[in-house]
RNA sequence: UGCCUCGUAGCCAAGUGGUAAGGCAUCAGACUUUGACUCUGACAUUCCGAUGGUUCGAACCCAUCCGAGGCAG
């Protein structure tokens, strides 16, 4: 009997992706992980946990032993607690401290869920390992999941083919509706809870309260960005991301704000009126290029954010780690840091890191 | 010291006798497995620098004072 083990976080995805392998015919067995643990993580400011009778993670293990338990599979448990921290945690603070916007959740899937914990699943005699991702994975090759509101090819955009290897996507050519219905109809606990948000494995934080537990803040001069003209203060590069409004305090104007660049060697922040021109580019330089696919188009399409629209894109392959994107028809809020991840149409084909932005062939110097 | 202009919520700003627009910021929701963006809602219940006065009635008219800026000197 071939044997799965599925990731089981406590949600309904990953509930409903046990249940419908085990429907299939497979042996199936539940992995819950714990990666992340407020105390030992000095996770305090900002945490609306801190007060709770039992912390969310173990909350959703319940969760997921009673799902466990109403499946009939049993229910083993692993923490990587030290190794989230220093290979995903750790990365995250560094890109902070750069002025970047990292994306954890991508160096997650790489770095935990599709190598650590496939590792350990291996190690349980599986023969597949299997996620709740809004995903497909066909002929080894990694595809949007059906449900186009819901698809998180994007962050799995950074692991290897190899990686992708014995790799189940059950919920990947369901809608978010009919997984629910899926979970009402047979009587799981989770059938209602609600879409987990906020970092993998953390949760939802007030994010610049998060971040003064690790990192210290060290105000600047907010910069004009069309005058130069000095016009308030910021609390520190790290609290904000290119295309932010909310929490940078600059009022007065009738004109909304948003966040346009950095300068971390000056330690300035800029900020542009309205729907400016400085929000927009045409091109940018990724490192760090990783691809799943053996496809190498000169033009595909590219999402530049999770959740950002798919942009038609030509590609310049400059060497192993570095590829030139442009994108003629500009897009707004491309951020150093974030990554850049490439669509064949259904297919996702890899990523990179956004190093550099460009316009009309000048590197930006604000960004 | 003389003259002039101005003083409306955290900020910008309408309103010049009939009972306080709007924008920005902020806060709360919605959305969301990254910090957004976007959307929705709340936001000066006797108050318009202060004190008096005129009037049925004033933030809007008058007087004085306080405060900010400008011109003259």
């Amino acid at each position: 009997m071939t044997k799965v083990i599925v990731g089981m976080s406590g949600g309904v995805d990953s509930a409903v992706s046990a249940y419908l392998l085990k429907k299939e015919g497979y042996e199936v067995e539940g992995l819950f992980m714990r990666n992340w643990d407020s105390m030992i993580n000095n996770d305090i400011s900002g945490n609306p946990n801190l007060n709770n009778y039992i912390c969310p993670q173990e909350q959703d293990y319940n969760d997921a032993l009673e799902t466990c338990k109403i499946l009939g599979i049993p229910l083993h448990r692993i923490d990587f607690i030290k190794e989230y921290w220093d290979d995903v945690f750790t990365y995250f603070l560094k890109e902070l401290e750069r002025g970047r916007t990292p994306n954890p959740d991508l160096l997650c899937n790489k770095y935990i869920k599709f190598d650590l914990f496939k590792k350990e699943a291996l190690k349980l005699g599986a023969d597949y390992m299997a996620t709740g991702h809004y995903a497909r994975c066909i002929d080894n090759k990694l595809l949007r999941g059906l449900d186009q509101t819901k698809d998180q090819s994007y962050f799995l955009a950074m692991i290897s083919k190899e990686q992708l290897k014995q790799v189940l996507f059950p919920v990947g050519n369901l809608t978010k509706k009919e997984v629910r219905q899926i979970a009402i109809d047979i009587g799981l606990n989770v059938a209602k809870k609600k879409d987990s948000t906020g970092i993998c494995f953390i949760g939802e934080r007030n994010f610049q309260d998060f971040i003064k537990n690790y990192l210290k803040p060290n105000p600047g001069p907010i910069i004009d960005v069309k005058t130069g003209k000095e016009i308030g203060t910021h609390q520190g590069l790290m609290n904000y991301t290119i295309g932010q409004r909310r929490n940078v305090g600059i009022s007065g104007d009738t004109l909304r704000h948003y966040v346009c660049g950095k300068d971390p060697k000056k330690n300035i922040l800029y900020v542009a009126y309205g729907d400016s021109e400085y929000l927009y580019s045409d091109a940018c330089l990724l490192e760090d290029v990783n691809f799943i696919s053996d496809k190498r188009p000169k033009n595909c399409t590219a999402k530049f954010r999770y959740r950002g629209d798919d942009y038609p894109v030509s590609l310049e392959y400059l060497d192993q780690d570095h590829v030139k994107v442009s994108y003629p028809e500009k897009v707004k809020s491309v951020t150093p840091g974030q990554a850049c991840v490439f669509y064949d149409n259904e297919e996702c084909l890899g990523c990179g890191i956004i190093k550099e932005i460009y316009k009309n062939g000048e590197k930006l110097y604000y960004l």
